[in-house]
Order: C-alpha cells, then sequence, then structure tokens
DNA sequence: GTAGGGTTAG
C-alpha cells in the first residue's frame, strides 16, 4: 500500500487556510498572558472534557487561535488525544507537521498519540499507518508502544502484506517477545484475509499464553466463523488452566450464537455464574443476543429486563431478537419505549425496527419511523433502511408500491434489493416484470446463484419449461455451484450437522426409513411437495425424492428418532428455509406432535400444530 | 506519560 498517496488528500480534508482566517485573526495583542502559561490552560482545558462534538470542536479552535497556541505541538497533541472527532484529529495534526511547526519538538510520545488517535477511531487507519511512517521519515524512534496502536490500525485496514512486514519491524527492533504486542499481532493477523495461519503461529510460539492471547485467538476463528474450532480452543483453554475473563466469555458465546447452540450457551451462562466472571454490559448484550438468537427470546427479554445499566446495543439485540421470531408488535414498542427513556436510536436500531415492522406487516408503523429517521434524528438512511421497507411493502403484497419506491430512491438498489423485488414478482403473478429485474441483475452479477434459481422459478410459473431447463445449461457451463444446504441440531452436548443427500451419520439408515415414513404420513395427511423449486432437470418423482433428501428433512427424521416423544427439535439452517420444507414441517409438527422451532438464515420459525409463527411471510 | 482481546444489523 502506498502511504506517501494520502498525504495530499489529508491536507484537503483539514483545509488549513480556511480554519485560520475564519476564526479570530491572532494579532499578538489578542494574546494577553504568556505563551507558557496559555499553554499549561489549554491542557488542563483538554483533561477535563473530550471535544468530541463539532460546536465544541470550533469553540476549541478558536481558543486555540486566539491563545496563538496554533503552532505549539503540546497542545494539539493533547487535542488530537482527547477528541474521538475524526475532523478535530485531522485539525490538530495539520498544525503539529505544518511547515512553521518547532520539528524540535517531535519525539516518540508525540507520534504515539497521534498514532494512536488515529488508529482509536474508524476510517482512519490509514493516516494511523501514515504517521508511523512520517515518523521514520522524520528520524523518530518507534517504541514498544507504538506497534500496539500501528498493528490494530493495521488490522483495521485487513491487509495482510503490510501486516507481515510491520512484523518484519517488530521483529528487527526486538519488541517481538512483548506480551502486548504480541497478542495484537494475534488480533492484527487474524483480522487480516488469509492470515489466521500467521496468527496461530504467533500463538503457538508465546511462552506464556494469558487470557488476552487466547481470546485475541478465539476471537479470530469466531470473525471467520470458524465457531467450533473457537469452542474448541476454549476447551483446550480451560485445560491448561487460564481462567476466562468477561472478554472470552463475550466470545464464547458468540460462537455459541453462530452455532445456534442453545444447551452450550446455556452451559456458557452458568458457566459465568459458577466462575464469576464479572457481568458487565457487553458480556449481557451478548448473553441477551445469544438467547434471542438461539431460540429463547422470553430468556433474552428477561434478562434485559434485569439489566441495570443498558446501551444501545442491549436495546437494539433485544428489540431485533423480538424481530426475528416474528413478535413485531412488541419489538416496535419496544422501540418506542427506548425513545421515552431518552436513549438515541442509531442507524443500527433502526435496522432492527424496520425489520420487525416488515416481519410483520406492520407497514403504517414502519413508514411513520421511517420518515422520523432523517427528520427527526438526523439519521442518513443507508441501502439496508431502504432494503427493509422494499421487503415491507413485498410482504404485505404491495409489489406497485415497492417497484415505485425504489424507484424513487435516492440510492441505486444493490441485488438484495433487487431480489427482493423478484421475489414479490414471482410470488405476486408480476413474472414479466420480474423476468425483467432478473435478467438485468445476472448481467450485474453473472456469477451469483440465487439469482439463476430465481429466474429458473419464473420461468416454471410462465410454464417456460424450454427456457427452464437452459437455466441449469448455463450454470453448468458457468461452472457454478450451488451452496450446499445444511442442518445443525444440537443433541446431549454433540452438535450434529446435516448436509442434503447425506450418508455421514452412523444412523443413517435408519434416517432414511424415518424419513420415508415421514413421507407416507405427510401424503396421507394431504401434504403435495412443491416439486417446481427443484431446479434439477429431473422427472416429478425424482425431484420428490430431492425434496426429501434436503438437510432439513434429515436433521428432523434424527431428532424424531433420538429424542423423546412430545419434547421440542431445534433446528438451524445455513440458508433460507425452502417452501417446501415449510410447509412439509408445518405438517410433521401436526402429526408427530412436535414444536419445532427453525432458525434459518433471516430469522426463526415456530412450527405448532400445523401451524408456523411467521404466518407464511418470511 | 503511552500498550493487548469483546457485544447490535447487513
Amino acid at each position: 500500500m502506498q502511504f506517501s498517496a494520502i498525504r495530499p488528500k489529508l491536507l484537503r480534508t483539514i483545509n488549513v487556510a480556511t480554519v485560520t482566517t475564519s476564526s479570530s485573526p491572532h494579532h499578538p495583542s489578542s494574546v494577553t498572558t504568556s505563551k507558557r502559561a496559555a499553554e499549561q490552560r489549554c491542557l488542563a482545558l483538554f483533561q477535563d472534557h473530550t471535544c468530541n462534538t463539532f460546536p465544541k470542536l470550533a469553540q476549541t479552535q478558536t481558543h486555540i487561535l486566539k491563545l496563538g497556541l496554533h503552532n505549539n505541538p503540546l497542545v494539539l497533541t493533547k487535542f488530537a488525544s482527547t477528541s474521538s472527532d475524526l475532523d478535530a484529529i485531522d485539525y490538530a495534526s495539520s498544525f503539529i507537521f505544518s511547515p512553521d511547526a518547532d520539528t524540535r519538538l517531535y519525539d516518540t510520545f508525540l507520534f504515539n498519540t497521534i498514532i494512536r488517535a488515529y488508529a482509536q477511531t474508524s476510517q482512519s487507519k490509514e493516516r494511523a499507518l501514515y504517521f508511523y511512517n512520517a515518523m521514520l521519515d522524520y528520524g523518530v524512534w518507534a517504541n514498544k508502544f507504538t506497534y500496539p496502536f500501528v498493528l490494530k490500525a493495521c488490522a483495521g485496514l485487513r491487509v495482510l502484506s503490510l501486516g507481515q512486514s510491520l512484523h518484519g519491524s517488530v521483529v528487527k527492533l526486538g519488541f517481538d517477545d512483548d506480551a502486548h504486542v504480541q497478542n495484537t499481532m494475534i488480533h492484527m493477523y487474524s483480522s487480516c484475509s488469509g492470515g489466521i495461519e500467521f496468527a496461530r503461529k504467533v500463538f503457538d510460539g508465546m511462552p506464556k499464553l494469558d487470557s488476552v492471547s487466547w481470546s485475541a485467538m478465539i476471537g479470530g476463528y469466531v470473525r471467520l466463523g470458524w465457531s467450533t474450532d473457537a469452542i474448541g480452543l476454549f476447551r483446550k483453554m480451560q485445560m491448561v488452566g487460564v481462567r476466562p475473563d468477561e472478554i472470552t466469555m463475550v466470545l464464547v458465546l458468540s460462537a455459541c450464537t453462530d452455532l445456534g447452540a442453545l444447551e452450550l450457551g446455556k452451559w456458557a451462562e452458568s458457566y459465568i455464574e459458577k466462575e464469576r466472571v464479572q457481568k458487565n454490559v457487553e458480556l449481557c448484550n451478548a448473553l441477551i443476543d445469544m438467547f434471542a438468537k438461539c431460540g429463547d427470546v422470553d430468556k433474552a427479554l428477561k434478562l434485559f429486563r434485569n439489566m441495570s445499566e443498558r446501551t444501545i446495543v442491549s436495546w437494539t439485540s433485544v428489540i431485533a431478537g423480538l424481530a426475528m421470531h416474528g413478535r413485531g408488535f412488541e419489538a416496535v414498542s419496544l422501540f418506542e419505549e427506548m425513545i421515552g427513556a431518552g436513549v438515541a436510536p442509531d442507524d443500527v436500531a433502526f435496522i432492527g425496527l424496520l425489520s420487525a415492522c416488515s416481519h410483520s406487516g406492520l407497514v403504517e408503523k414502519g413508514r411513520k419511523h421511517f420518515d422520523s429517521m432523517a427528520k427527526k434524528f438526523k439519521i442518513v438512511p443507508r441501502i439496508e433502511h431502504y432494503g427493509c421497507m422494499v421487503d415491507m411493502l413485498c410482504r404485505a403484497g404491495q409489489v406497485k408500491e415497492a417497484l415505485e419506491f425504489v424507484k424513487k430512491m435516492p440510492i441505486k438498489p444493490n441485488p438484495i434489493v433487487l431480489r427482493t423485488l423478484i421475489s414479490a414478482c414471482h410470488a405476486h403473478g408480476e413474472l414479466k416484470i420480474g423476468e425483467n429485474i432478473t435478467k438485468q441483475l445476472i448481467r450485474n452479477e453473472p456469477m451469483h446463484e440465487s439469482n439463476y434459481v430465481l429466474l429458473s422459478n419464473i420461468y416454471a410459473k410462465m410454464s417456460h419449461w424450454d427456457k427452464k431447463t437452459k437455466i441449469r445449461e448455463v450454470m453448468d457451463k458457468k461452472g457454478m455451484t450451488k451452496t450446499p444446504g445444511s442442518t445443525m441440531i444440537e443433541l446431549d452436548n454433540e452438535i450434529y450437522e446435516f448436509v442434503a443427500g447425506d450418508k455421514s451419520q452412523r444412523q443413517y439408515k435408519e434416517i432414511y426409513e424415518m424419513v420415508d415414513e415421514m413421507g407416507r404420513e405427510l401424503k396421507r395427511a394431504g401434504y403435495a411437495p412443491t416439486t417446481s423449486e427443484v431446479l434439477l432437470d429431473i422427472d416429478e418423482e425424482d425431484k420428490e425424492d430431492a425434496l426429501n433428501r434436503h438437510s432439513e428433512k434429515l436433521a428432523i427424521a434424527f431428532a424424531l428418532l433420538n429424542t423423546p416423544p412430545g419434547t421440542p427439535i431445534r433446528i438451524v439452517k445455513n440458508l433460507r428455509v425452502c417452501n417446501d420444507c415449510h410447509s412439509a414441517t408445518k405438517f410433521i409438527s401436526k402429526i408427530y406432535n412436535r414444536e419445532i422451532v427453525v432458525r434459518d438464515r433471516n430469522r426463526f420459525h415456530h412450527f405448532k400444530e400445523g401451524f408456523c409463527s411467521c404466518k407464511d411471510f418470511w
């Protein structure tokens, strides 16, 4: 990466000239006290508060200029380090490194402070590295405190080659035996794409691992979605006798959440209680998120109600959790309760709220809150927010309105929004429009498998069988592979994973017999397989067979075989549940008298006595 | 004087 390219951009952003002339001119007469005293007063000012809002920033800038301290690096570094506002840091660094600044004052501490300020603020990681390079250019030595900042910035940029060159510098300067540096190195490597092996190498080479090292490594696995490995590493950590702290437990819970492993999550909770791990807000938030996403949203709600201190993350987790379970009314009223409690919603909270409205058909509520976003809360809606709105209109069957909405959007619709529209066109008979949008989408995204599936489904509904067959050929020609659907289930502290047509389980013969029996019972109960969704070019009977071997059905058969009658079944799908599995599961819940809780990619389905909580909107 | 690992959505 070229950091030399950053400087001109940096200077443009800061625009030194404007700042200097628009504020009060610094005539010598306006400086009434001695420079030294002013410097002290100014430093004391920053001690008391952080300058992270714009009015405060402007005020402080004027103040600095009035006192004639605009070229005093000490004052300016302090200013930068107490601020989390990027403009403020830019302002400070532009003066510190301006041509008339006193370079004799440049030292390691000064650079470390500026680098830290940039490394801690999002969207300024490049600048942190730019000033690290500048530091070396000025002949100022980096010390062991410099590297955690620099490595953190590199982690944010996710560039492996850069990380490796920094690693080289660390070794050359002899800071590679410092625990803080090593731990940050694990974090840096595991954040860069393709860096996990390097992270593990650092981790394995460390003479003494503390809870931070373990957490850094576990966190790396969690970020990659390697949740089973993360849990495995946690078990190893316990075996070697390192006590996990609250951050380790946040990561463990995060892995449970990813797996949808409720039993494991409950175990983690009791472990926290037993080991008296400090339950801070972040840990409570992770617990709420885990319970909501592992299927027990009532427990999540209970934890939330018992919290003494809540952050926006706590509110958002529980709002999004309720939305995911189709409990939109409760989600919306909780959002309104939050506003009433004086907690300002952020962009993420709005996504939770809008998805709640969308999943529960609350169109008017959704529109009202969407309008309030910009007007009342000054949050500019992002494509995700527009996406929620499109989704909401489509689910409510207002396809024409959804199409109008997209036309009027100030942002270009992304493929996700287009796919939402296409599904709605398919469902509500706007086949010609759907076909056109899909063709356009395939031109933009030719390697995305689900675009072809959408087109195939549209052709099936139009009875254009020849065109439908052709799609399969196109997909084969392009060498596209379907993401295999898989379903997980937890049984006796063990996690079982099924893929379609799976024969790797020891019990597979019994499972397939059970699937066949289920098929017979389903037909007797009046269920008709939805074969039009099968993309393969095979005859109807084989299609039924393909549907019966869906991972979800295998997992349900496995659960019926291995759990006592009447107990609920919980399964986790990696993709969205297919139409056929959805209607079959409704029948299964009735025939076998089981409550079946399915988590798919988007939300939860609670099947009971032949009905699903999603009311067929999903 | 300065340092390490974490939670919400998509």
